[in-house]
DNA sequence: AATAAAGTTTAGACTTGTCTAAAAAATTAT
DNA sequence: ATAATTTTTTAGACAAGTCTAAACTTTATT
């Protein structure tokens, strides 16, 4: 069993991991729990010694199957809970990060199985991120950031690499939503901004955000 | 803010309150929550100091108004998770204590009110016991235990006083669930047990059972 | 009213998780 | 290869919440 604390230690070297090579460093694990490197330290060692991850002093920390598998759990937890809240409780994409940020650590499987089966076992979250299984596996889709897209390319808008609520409140106001047919008109050397169609509307879209929405080319 | 702990507490302390007149003594609250009367002292100070409970040194404790309206929350909340998992995940009512002991903790407004109105607004949880609004405020029902009614006398079973697994699951295996028309045909001397009637069968009900089952006289 | 018993609080210790400041190791630059 | 810089770890402290043991207050008994 692990505490809160454990598994948000466990959840933040999972993310690390799958968006970098080789063993995760103390300060991006702090950097991205907004505690202090020392804190980090003490941390890794309990995990450690619970054989969740493998560490070498001043090496850098990597997951273990087991604690691969324990993370994936927290974040199939969460994103489930965030289908939930937009589906069932009409929350918006934007509102759903820090409640499922608590709902994540409620231990119960039966709970999160029947909440699976009443969602009609979704694969992927309102953000677009896809949702572990019970074993930790991840049916990745194949998605590329909209900045990627040459001229006269079109794709289907299927996620978003920043979840900040600011971003997705942003997108809200322009019209961009998941599911939304996208076609690249032109790309402005001056300032990497893109010119594109959505819903047979002429709209102009900056490099920040082209480099933060995640498309499926079609 | 209060913790968990803190929460917990002032449940204890509700529960206890509504149950006698009175303060509540330390003993009290160290039995219901299963720990020392000296860690019972240290919080007492504690919420003392943040004003939701009133205490005198040996003289136990009271809620305040603040205190009342926050525990009344947190039981608001600990119900209404309970019918969702009863009427939305398939818990049966001896299942569902624990899950909603560790929701009952999540903070979100918009959470617990949109539950409240997916459930269609309940006034009861599975157990039958009254869920309280916003404000605080139970519409108790006019209720008596199955060991007051007199031979001849029928009533709808409407609660449990004891929510123990054992002791639903032992009704579960009986037929008696809420709702359930009950006619007393014969109360024992000897042992104080009952011959009941439920469904048109007779059955022998011992005075244990009855006195933990709420009934509305009809 | 004095004393025994029961209940309550305090003192001091321990655990978890955090922090600051300083020391140690690794990396980068010269 | 040595020095400077960055990163990481350790040492010591603190807050929350708990515990045991001892001291204290209240209540019950004689």
């Amino acid at each position: 069993m692990f505490s809160q604390a454990e598994e948000n230690y466990l959840k933040a070297i999972y993310h690390l991991e799958s968006g970098s090579k080789g063993g995760i460093n103390t300060n991006a694990i702090a950097k991205s729990l907004a505690t202090k490197a020392s804190s980090v330290s003490d941390m890794i060692k309990k995990l450690s010694d619970k054989e969740v991850v493998l560490y070498k002093k001043y090496k850098g920390v990597t997951l273990t199957e087991l604690g691969k598998k324990t993370a994936a759990n927290i974040v199939r937890k969460h994103r489930l809970w965030e289908v939930f809240l937009v589906k069932k409780l009409n929350f918006s994409w934007d509102e759903v990060h820090d409640v499922a940020e608590q709902l994540e650590h409620i231990k119960s499987k039966k709970l999160i199985n029947q909440l699976d089966a009443l969602l009609g076992f979704p694969t992927h979250d309102p953000h677009g991120d896809p949702i572990p299984d019970k074993d930790g596996y991840i049916n990745a889709i194949d998605k590329c950031l909209l900045a990627t897209l040459k001229e006269t390319e079109t794709g289907v808008c299927v996620g978003v690499n920043d979840s900040s609520s600011e971003f997705l409140q942003f997108l809200d106001k322009k019209g961009i939503t998941l599911g939304k047919k996208i076609e690249v008109l032109e790309k402005e050397d001056f300032d990497d901004s893109l010119s594109i169609l959505i819903d047979n509307k002429k709209m102009s879209i900056s490099n920040k955000i082209a480099n933060n929405l995640y498309i499926r080319k079609s």
